[in-house]
DNA sequence: ACCGATTTACTTGACATCATGAAATATTCA
DNA sequence: TGAATATTTCATGATGTCAAGTAAATCGGT
């Protein structure tokens, strides 16, 4: 059983804390040198895929509606997004990425190296073992 | 090569985002279930190994002092940390963990199974690949 | 060994962002 | 018509930065 004092058990926790705080140094990073928070540019990165009406950007960011309304707020001041109305629904609100918003989402996706550099290290077999294991950790099956 | 458009480290990336997405989620209910925040949690945390220096704590969380004096004020109002002059340096202010504070930290240890019950499912020698892994892509050698 | 200048540790204040919750408005749906 | 939904606004609190201020330690020149 992995008790709480199972040795390997924490050190696995350890790395998983590790690989944590790592991954939001590097997301903050990036975000920062194109002077965007990280949930600013959480949602630009969800906004260049498609747009998406307020409440569903709350739903994905696990926070109030009411919340979403200053995030788009900022970065429609800055003309990364837009605010359209939903033709089918004129309660709703689209929120959209602007042709220079997709343009940053590009470029924070390029500069945001956090899995790309340190997992070159890595063999392909090695980086398909790391798969299969942490999907099985994370209680997902193969797709 | 591991590049951006490779399918499998395209797919471990996404996994890895979908690690810090779960353990935030168990972090932060297990510390709500205390009335804590993350960030107190997580200095309460520290401080119930040993005390630190308010400057520390800051080098810690990668932040700037002046925010520490604010979370150490808001767990100090609470009973669970308590300020204590450095005999060693009159300048340095230790936070300390009180016996209330100490115990609040064991609680949420054990309320924070995020890692403890999803690697129940992989043997022995799974997590010891698992992490020799992690430590490979954090760049770590065997301590 | 002394003393002034610099550095260090912490706090305070002003401000921006993120987060919640309650209330208001507009629109849809039963 | 009345209930439910989508968004916004407002009040409030936590977190974060930065600049300025206070207290204490340290350094360098005499």
């Amino acid at each position: 059983m992995a008790t709480r004092t199972d040795t390997l058990t924490l050190e696995v926790v350890e790395l998983i804390g590790t690989v944590v705080a790592r991954y939001h140094e590097e997301y903050d990073r990036a975000a920062a040198e194109h002077s965007l928070t990280g949930a600013q540019a959480r949602v630009l990165g969800l906004l260049s895929l498609e747009p998406l009406p307020m409440r569903k950007i709350a739903v994905r960011l696990k926070c109030e509606p009411s919340n979403v309304t200053g995030i788009i707020d900022r970065l429609e001041a800055r003309g990364l997004v837009e605010r359209r109305p939903d033709p089918a629904d004129r309660r709703v609100k689209l929120a959209a990425a602007t042709d220079q918003g997709r343009r940053t989402a590009r470029e924070l996706r390029d500069a945001l190296d956090f899995a790309r550099e340190p997992l070159a290290g890595l063999s392909d077999d090695e980086r398909t073992v790391l798969r299969d294991l942490l999907r099985r950790m994370l209680g997902e099956e193969a797709p």
